[in-house]
DNA sequence: GACTCGTGGGG
DNA sequence: TCCCCAAGAGT
């Protein structure tokens, strides 16, 4: 084991925030709803859907057995609705390969609606306390800081970082499994992409990127994400008429929701397409 | 590999 | 205010 390690998971065990998925009495679905909703959306946004959708579908077979459009209104405003619709088909799929219980192995947990790389081995680590790399933006950071001495990873994953970070993981599953959690937690905490808290990291006596002087980020130019007249926007206006109505809502809506007819035609194609609105007569739509 | 896909909070 | 971005996945 490196000099990483134990001050790490030393850290951990004093600062580790208390996490309704992380309580020892939580289940592998609510780790694995966390993991979806966690999905480019910040933990404080959460914690309050998370809670409400464990208490309406305690069970994977629960959400199942609703519309997905229940799914849609429930995911409310955390973004990215096409999410809400995969951990739908996820748990559908769950009832019907797994007989309703999240599976512990990767291979099955990656094969699911939604599951890639990153949620499956969270899943089967933090969820069954299994030796899995866990590889997301947090511990990319980290690794890339403390390790590589640069300030920012490179835009995807590489093998080299993937080696590094297998060389890293204990031996031992249930260790691997706390690193991995431990890791990720300090890059969300203290090694943030802003301003990170130097100051209180307990590896900065050994990080590359703090023994370097901080060095600015050298790499190719990271692009912000437009948003202003965007499709996303447009997208996310007429997904908003919908969720706020109670039943099926007409055109009219729609094109006070977003006016350009243009645009608004193409996202609602689009979002048909996906299955987000279904059209339920001439000129209305609804939630699935 | 580059793009797309929502939302709202903090510096 | 404006910009950055937050536990990615699918195409």
């Amino acid at each position: 084991m490196s000099t990483l390690h134990a001050p790490i998971l030393d850290w951990y065990a004093a600062h580790q925030r208390d996490l309704p998925w992380r309580r020892p009495e939580a289940s592998p679905w609510s780790v694995m709803v966390s993991e979806f909703m966690l999905q480019q959306t910040p933990v404080a946004r959460v914690l309050g859907p998370h809670e409400a959708w464990l208490t309406r579908w305690p069970t994977p077979a629960a959400l199942a057995a609703e519309p997905t459009g229940e799914a849609v209104r429930a995911w409310g405003r955390l973004g990215y609705p096409r999410r809400a619709l995969r951990l739908h088909a996820a748990a559908t799929a769950i009832v019907e390969r797994h007989d309703g219980e999240v599976p512990a192995a990767y291979e099955d947990l990656v094969a699911l609606p939604g599951v890639g790389d990153y949620t499956a081995s969270a899943i089967a680590s933090f969820a069954f306390g299994r030796r899995h790399v866990v590889l997301d933006t947090n511990v990319r950071r980290v690794l890339a800081r403390a390790v590589s001495g640069v300030e920012f990873p490179t835009t995807a994953p590489t093998r080299a970082e993937r080696d590094l970070a297998t060389g890293l993981l204990p031996d031992e599953a249930p260790v691997a499994a706390e690193w991995a959690v431990a890791v990720m937690e300090l890059g969300a905490l203290v090694c943030t992409a802003k301003s990170p808290d130097c100051g209180a990291c307990p590896v900065r006596d050994q990080c590359a990127w703090l023994l370097a002087g901080r060095p600015a980020y050298d790499g190719p130019p990271r692009r912000g994400q437009a948003w202003d007249g965007t499709d996303r926007q447009c997208r996310g206006r007429l997904m908003a008429v919908l969720r706020e109505a109670h039943g099926p809502v007409h055109v009219s809506s729609l094109v006070a929701a977003w006016p350009d007819h243009v645009q608004r035609e193409r996202c609602l194609a689009s979002l048909l397409a996906d299955q987000l609105m279904v059209q339920v007569g001439d000129e209305t739509y609804a939630l699935p």
